[in-house]
RNA sequence: GCGGUUGUAGCUCAGUUGGUUAGAGCGCAGGUUUGUGGCACCUGAGGUCGGAGGUUCGAGACCCCCCAACCGUACCA
């Protein structure tokens, strides 16, 4: 008490783990994003519909939070009614929750999209957070794989729409039938193998992440990462292993060529459901019946690839891939994903895989859950967030660059004066001129040029006592002035000089801040098009021009 | 969860084998300048040295425990 007095503790000013604050920019970015995303969306006959940020936890699935791991992968808390509530963490649940909630009033196919945040409790990385917005597509009510192939399509026309091109990005479709069969057939069938071949399909999903190699892995012993913790593999033995890494990757040998019951010499090239035939043989060969599961599951896809060339979509925007695994747990049928193929260069200058910015499914039980009846469904789902860092990369956003407010200064700040200031704000925003007049302190003038310069405004406009009595005006052209203020030293012959500042009259206002906007604009178009020349001839490779 | 790295001002960091009152740059505020942005100069505010315990005459530094962040890995319906 007789020492010096403690301060009282500052708070720590501190944004939550895995959380972002969105900038103006970032902002705007993502309207433009979601304009064009949007208009592809209704093109097809899409309609909205929005639903809250939480739902009952039950209806989310099956995934109560409960003692010993509270809140695990969702955002929960009880309602005071005691019923467990939770954030969204994805578009698909709440859909099927309103779906099933007003099914006498939806006239099925029910064709809908939506974009919103949502939230996972999950250990967020570089890239990763968590909260995230999504943009959603589904039919609800449509059995045939001509509603899924559909998806893909829009998923491709999407891209495009975004300024992606074509060969910089594929969209990858496999059946969830494919995968359980060859399981099936390499006798991990069986309730009691789930867990065996969950790992199995966890592993494969990491192609793209550890290569062949790592996947192989996987599936067997386990892997060691660089920082020396080791991964429990799923225990295959080697031809288990052979047979699942066929899946994906490439041989150059053809069928005819192989050796029955010598499973690398068959070729499974990506790309073309017929491929699939060989494993049909193998396991024939190897005397396991090939499911029906496996079965039907290469038919859709034939359906399907089918319908893509029809529609001409050839396998430079779609094509079959079977290590394509996704949502591991609701999907039912076909299974797609949307992938970045250029080289995106993060925050470091390093070069990374960007991978996959979106993707879907058929899930055929999410609405049943809460029915008596059976209702199909399929959508995808666009990771808005994370493919705005790729635009960005791209050079395919901010390129409409905000004009940033004229400012009208304060001189004198009795209210006549004051009355002026304001007329003149509204005489510019009335011609369309985003325009502001100063609210820090007046008094101090050299902080309004100060402020108008930092905020990058264009124009000052400035009107002391001695233009006022001769109603006229001072308009400054602020970014014409900071180019001249490098070749003045002297700080006294900077302030004299006024600089790029000229005299008009009131009623001439108007028209010459639009003449002085007019000339920045028509500069600001000359420099970009030499950045964009510049930026040209530094892209090797990309000629193909689809547009 | 497991493994590794790192914690000093708003930000980026220095701080010697343990030694007086913990520093710099940037940023911020004020001034030189009550009618002019930049540059320059002057002044100022801003620190529980991540936290607690220990060793010591003495700890920002050494020891132990805890916490947090970052990276990798696992999980991600």
């Amino acid at each position: 008490m007789n020492d010096k007095q403690k301060k009282p503790q500052k708070l720590k000013a501190r944004l939550p783990r895995g959380f972002v604050d969105r900038s103006a920019a970032d902002i705007r970015a993502v309207n433009e994003m979601t304009a064009k995303i949007r208009e592809v969306y209704e093109h097809y006959g899409f309609d909205p519909v929005e639903t809250p940020l939480f739902e009952y936890t039950d209806a989310l699935g099956k995934f109560l939070p409960d003692a010993d791991r509270p809140n695990e992968g969702v955002f929960s808390l009880q309602d005071d009614d005691e019923q467990w509530m939770s954030l969204r963490y994805d578009l698909t649940a709440p859909l099927a929750r309103h779906v099933a909630e007003n099914f006498n009033e939806i006239q099925l196919p029910y064709r809908t999209y939506r974009a919103g945040y949502v939230f996972r409790n999950e250990k967020p990385g570089p890239g990763r957070f968590r909260q995230f917005m999504q943009f959603d597509a589904d039919t609800v009510g449509a059995p045939g794989v001509q509603a899924d192939a559909e998806m893909c399509m829009m998923m491709a026309d999407t891209l495009e729409a975004l300024g992606i091109k074509r060969g910089d990005y594929v969209i990858r479709v496999n059946n969830r039938k494919v995968l359980d069969g060859v399981l099936e057939a390499i006798g991990l069938g069986g309730d009691d193998k789930a867990a065996q071949r969950l790992n199995v399909l966890r592993a494969i999903d990491k192609l793209d992440k550890f290569g062949p190699e790592g996947v192989a892995l996987l599936l067997g012993p386990g892997r060691k990462d660089e920082s020396g913790d080791f991964t429990k593999g799923a225990g295959l033995n080697e031809e288990q292993i052979a047979i699942i890494t066929m899946m994906f990757k490439p041989t150059v040998i053809s069928w005819s060529q192989a050796v029955p019951g010598d499973i690398a010499t068959i070729d499974v090239e990506m790309g073309e459901p017929w491929r699939f035939a060989p494993l049909k043989a193998q396991f024939i060969a190897m005397g396991a019946e090939a499911s029906s599961t496996f079965n039907e599951g290469g038919d859709e896809l034939n359906t399907m690839s089918a319908l893509f060339s029809a529609a001409g979509y050839g396998p430079d925007r779609i094509k079959i891939d079977p290590s394509v695994v996704r949502g591991l747990e609701y999907y039912t049928g076909p299974v797609y994903e949307a992938e970045l193929l250029f080289d995106v260069t993060n925050e470091k200058g390093e070069k990374v895989v960007f991978g996959s910015v979106g993707g879907g499914g058929r899930y055929d039980g999410l609405v049943s859950r809460f029915m008596g009846q059976p209702v199909p469904a399929t959508g995808f789902s666009i990771g808005v967030s994370r493919l705005m860092t790729a635009l960005k990369n791209l050079g395919k956003l901010g390129q409409s660059e905000v004009i940033e407010p004229v400012l009208v200064t304060v001189m004198d700040g009795d209210v006549e004066a004051m009355g002026r200031y304001q007329r003149i704000t509204q005489e510019l925003r009335q011609a369309g001129i985003r325009a502001e007049m100063y609210q820090g302190n007046w008094k101090k003038f050299g902080n309004q040029l100060k402020y108008a310069d930092r905020r990058g405004c264009p124009v000052a406009i400035i009107q002391g006592g001695d233009e006022r009595a001769d109603g006229v005006v001072q308009i400054k052209d602020l970014i014409e002035g900071k180019r001249l203020s490098g070749e003045i030293e002297d700080n006294a012959s900077w302030r004299e000089a006024r600089v790029a500042q000229e005299t008009v009259e009131e009623a001439d206002l108007v028209a010459k801040v639009k003449e002085i906007l007019a000339a920045q604009a028509e500069d600001r178009r000359r420099g970009a098009d030499d950045y964009y020349e510049e930026y040209d001839r530094n892209q090797v490779g990309s000629t193909n021009d689809h547009e």
